[in-house]
DNA sequence: CTGACTGTTTCGTGACTGTGAAGCAATGAC
DNA sequence: GTCATTGCTTCACAGTCACGAAACAGTCAG
């Protein structure tokens, strides 16, 4: 991964579009121009002209930042942990290998083959074992706000939900 | 709460010392120095000479960071006492060896061979000593609301407990 | 002796995984 | 429209295993 170098404020477009994909990103900012508010935690920003060490030293933070967190887009550490914003779930093995898959493919369509290749690459149990796993993991990352689309025929897709109130219990 | 401003190189011990409570901090760096490496998300830096605006904005942005998760981090004395908020309990030695380990590694998930390795670096004694340990690492800290959750068959995971409701009774 | 620390044994509970079957919903044949 | 097929969802159940928890015993310091 890499942190794309977006123009402000020239390129105040990209930048959203950056950001509603989670993609990390460095602002560079005309010498004349305020400093920006940030979005979240895989942005950042610097004042032009700036030596090509500066620029390198923020890109290399926000990767940074990226791996201890997660951005829009959840993160499966090796260890079975799946991230997302401030919140996390621990993954069994076998959910850990689907969803490793499926975010693979983030946002597009992963076939139940391919799917099950994944989940059990020394063979797959019974035609069902596939569907009840999607179930479970399905209800087991809904509080991160993530999501397992079925697109019917075709396979299974991983997105982002569009309910982001995320309300803490206290 | 506010931004420490940290002088670099000049205040390195300050920095450090930050850090290790978890305070948000901003380095200014001297006009011929390299940028310096984060080690937090609580933390960035600005080259001097800098506007003011530029500095209040970079705060704001730490600031807003910090909101977004709980960083509050307990930090373990070499005397083996653990200190988080205006807390701490004293830990025997096995289970501050183990701490520490955990706190390594906080908010990630440490191996229960990590973990053995850490408390008893002579040879760990019988495969339950390590259940049992950490079994009472949890009830000793838990009135610093720090908790250990366990990751099923992958290690344990040091984190704050998200209980913000702490009665004070004595 | 008393109490803290440590390690062991033992048992219970819950998590993970796979299977079978019932239920819905979209699709296509007639 | 009706009906059957296909594909996915969901539930209920059982086997296995990891972990939690209590009770007990040995060691050591004060």
């Amino acid at each position: 991964m890499d942190v794309a170098r977006v123009f402000w404020p020239k390129e105040q477009d990209r930048r959203t579009a950056l950001a509603a994909q989670g993609m990390p990103r460095l602002l560079l900012i005309d010498a004349d121009e305020a400093a920006p508010t940030l979005v979240d935690c895989f942005e950042d920003w610097v004042r032009l002209p700036a030596s090509e060490g500066d620029i390198n030293a923020r890109c290399s933070a926000i990767l940074a930042r990226t791996a201890g967190h997660s951005s829009e887009r959840p993160v499966l550490d090796p260890d079975g942990v799946l991230r997302c914003g401030s919140e996390w779930v621990s993954l069994p093995p076998v959910e850990a290998r689907l969803l490793a898959a499926l975010l693979d493919r983030f946002g597009a369509v992963v076939s139940r083959d391919a799917l099950a290749r994944s989940g059990w690459p020394a063979g797959a149990p019974g035609r069902n074992a596939l569907d009840v796993h999607v179930l479970r993991l399905r209800r087991r990352i809904a509080p991160l706000g993530v999501v397992i689309k079925t697109v019917r025929s075709r396979g299974y897709l991983l997105e982002r939900g569009h309910a982001l109130l995320v309300v803490e219990s206290a």
